[in-house]
DNA sequence: TTAATTGCAAATGGTTTGCATTGTT
DNA sequence: AACAATGCAAACCATTTGCAATTAA
C-alpha cells in the first residue's frame, strides 16, 4: 500500500468533512486538492480502506452507501432530504433488539432519522 | 386504469406473500400466474400502484428497494443475511425523536434490524 | 374504436473491471 | 526493476424510457 496523492487526499476529505461522505461528495471535496483525481480511483480507494478498515459503509435507506471513519463509537445518522447530506447522531434508542420477532435473530440494527438539517431546516 | 391480468397476478402477489417484496421477487411470485410476465410491466405497475398509494415503497439500507401494501400500521423492517428477504417487525422503539440533533427537524424514521430469519437462523 | 397497457430493445446511472501506463519504493 | 496505483473505456446490474404492437373497455 503505497502512499499517494490522490489517496492523501481522499483521507483528509473524511477528516475535514466529519460526516459520512458519498463516492462523489469524495470525488468533489478531495479533487479541491487533486483537481486530475478520478472516480474510478476514488471507488477504488474507498473499497481499499474499508477491506483496511479504515473506514465503514454507511447505508442508507433508497440511497448510494455512504462511507466514513471506522472506529467511532455506536451512533445512527440523519439523512437530509433538501441536501442530501447525510449527518452523524450520536446516541441509540435502546429496547430495539426486543422488537424482533420470535425464532429471529438480530446481529445489527440501521436507525435513519429522515428530515431537514440545521441549514435545510 | 384498465384490469389487466398481470396487474392482478401482481396484486395477489402481496396478498400472498404478507411482507415487503423486491420487482424480481414481484416478477417470479406473479410469474407462476402469469408466466408470460415482463419485469418492464411489474417496474410500470410498481410504480403506478405507489403513485395510487395502494403501495408503499420500503427502502432497505444497502439493498434494492421492497414494496408493500400501503396503510398497514406503524412498524419495521428486518432483512435476513441469509435469504435477503424482508420482513414486517411490529412496533416500535419509542424515543427515536429525542436523537435528532438540536436545529434540525425530523419527519420520518427507518429502523431495520438485520440478522437470520426463522427459517436461516 | 381508441386510449391504456404491454414487450422489446435501447438508454440510463451508479459501480466495477480489464488492461496498458504511470509512479513509488 | 518490480509491482502497486491510476486512467480510460468497456462491462455490469438495476431501473427507466421510446416506440410500435396489443388489448380492455
Amino acid at each position: 500500500m503505497r502512499m499517494t496523492e490522490q489517496r492523501r487526499a481522499i483521507r483528509s476529505a473524511f477528516k475535514g468533512a466529519g460526516r459520512p461522505l458519498s463516492p462523489t461528495e469524495v470525488l468533489d471535496l478531495a479533487g479541491e486538492e487533486v483537481p486530475q483525481l478520478n472516480l474510478t480511483t476514488v471507488y477504488r480507494n474507498l473499497k481499499g480502506m474499508v477491506e483496511r478498515e479504515e473506514l465503514v459503509q454507511v447505508p442508507v435507506p433508497g440511497q448510494a452507501v455512504r462511507y466514513e471513519l471506522a472506529g467511532l463509537d455506536h451512533h445512527h445518522h440523519f439523512l437530509c432530504e433538501g441536501c442530501d447530506r447525510v449527518f452523524d447522531v450520536p446516541g441509540c434508542p435502546g429496547s430495539i433488539q426486543r422488537l424482533t420477532p420470535v425464532g429471529f435473530e438480530t446481529t445489527a440494527h440501521e436507525v435513519t432519522l429522515v428530515g431537514r438539517c440545521r441549514v435545510c431546516a
